[in-house]
DNA sequence: GCGCAATTCAAACAGCATTCGAAATCCGTC
DNA sequence: GACGGATTTCGAATGCTGTTTGAATTGCGC
């Protein structure tokens, strides 16, 4: 019973992850649709997952995992360029905002889900614990710690973590207000180049780790 | 007709504040709860403001003026200390962040209604003008651009725009994924000492306005 | 082919925002 | 001071929402 490896499960998050990538608000997403476009009906998602809201969950956990195996892939890549001297800063930076960038750029990925993910942790009651384990596991952000000590190991780890933090800020920032993002550029930034984004985004980021800020 | 300036819309308009205050999160807010709080009826709402997103909306713009005066205010004192100087970078980007920061400690401000209203526009359709008619609102956000480029002459103005629109990331990262930032910094950094998040966000944005970054 | 568990489904339920038309109130004018 | 039109209030109704429920259906080991 419950069981996430059913068949009608997994169309379920297929449905609710095609139906999240396309409505433009969330209020577009509604328990019937998924359904329907499951081929089947509402009490199936309270009977497979509990609640619609743990379904949401389970198609968010889905996809961050592979947008972290990305981020943690080009991290790899970055350490092992260098290994054993200590990896190029701008690399690690790219590596931590770049598939973020270039997902929330790209119309066939799954971008959309995040974002509306955590616009819905705001929405519901926060003593159901889906949203705090997904969005606090920071284990693959943990990742990069160790790599940009040696880097900037001058720094502390605090100080490091402070500046990751900051970071993912920023990357927010881009991704998810691109308006705002646009007016104060005065529209004149290219923001549909995911590469010239992320070189943008390295030179402002790359200071933090750098002596004699 | 739909006056705004009514007794009972204003009623509302309190009264929606407060519950927006109080309420961990958004689906604590209905019209019936607003409307009692108000002693008036749902009805009164849709008659006074269209509709409850409207509410919000006018609600959440009110604070946000209060917010920019202070901003404003702040940053009108780091010009007029130094002039015709360029002004210090460091008080500018306080003035800038400062605000804010405070604002999300102080459990008797109205900092809630913000990060709440923001998630408030995902979840409704967007043709709903009411949001970005807010949210792209950033007159107040370049009148730091003059100043910025007075302190770092050799930057254009969409290397500021770019570097402010940063900043502002930076600062809702702080203030509105708190617990992230707890976990990155291992917990050892207070979180509850307005002033020395501010300084620790200043020793972060400077650098992106200094040279030889 | 039986029998039990797992799964599906239609109907019902409580809650929501909003609409509507009738009351009630306000306020300038006679 | 009483009338009359506009403004404001309010209760009931509407059509959504997610979830619950219990019966019907299916799948499957024996």
């Amino acid at each position: 019973m419950h069981g996430r490896t059913n068949l009608t499960a997994m169309r379920l998050m297929d449905a609710c992850e095609h139906l999240l990538c396309e409505s433009a608000a969330l209020e577009d997403l509604t328990a019937r649709r998924i359904a329907v476009e499951a081929h089947a009906t509402p009490s199936a998602i309270a009977y497979h997952f509990g609640c619609q809201e743990a379904l949401v969950a389970a198609v968010a956990e889905r996809v961050y995992r592979r947008l972290n195996a990305e981020r943690l892939s080009l991290l790899r890549r970055a350490v092992d360029r260098r290994a054993p001297e200590p990896p190029d800063l701008e690399e690690v930076i790219a590596a931590l905002v770049g598939p973020s960038i270039r997902w929330s750029l790209d119309p066939t990925s799954s971008y959309p889900v995040l974002s509306h993910f955590t616009a819905m942790a705001k929405v519901h009651r926060e003593e159901a614990s889906y949203y705090r384990r997904i969005i606090d596991d920071i284990e693959h952000h943990r990742a990069f710690i160790a790599p940009l000590k040696r880097v900037a190991p001058w720094l502390d780890e605090v100080d490091i973590g402070w500046r990751l933090n900051c970071a993912l800020g920023i990357r927010s920032q881009v991704t998810r207000s691109r308006s705002r993002t646009e007016v104060l550029t005065n529209n004149r930034m290219d923001l549909n180049d995911p590469e010239l984004i992320i070189a943008r985004m390295v030179e402002v980021i790359a200071p933090m780790f750098r002596r004699m800020a």
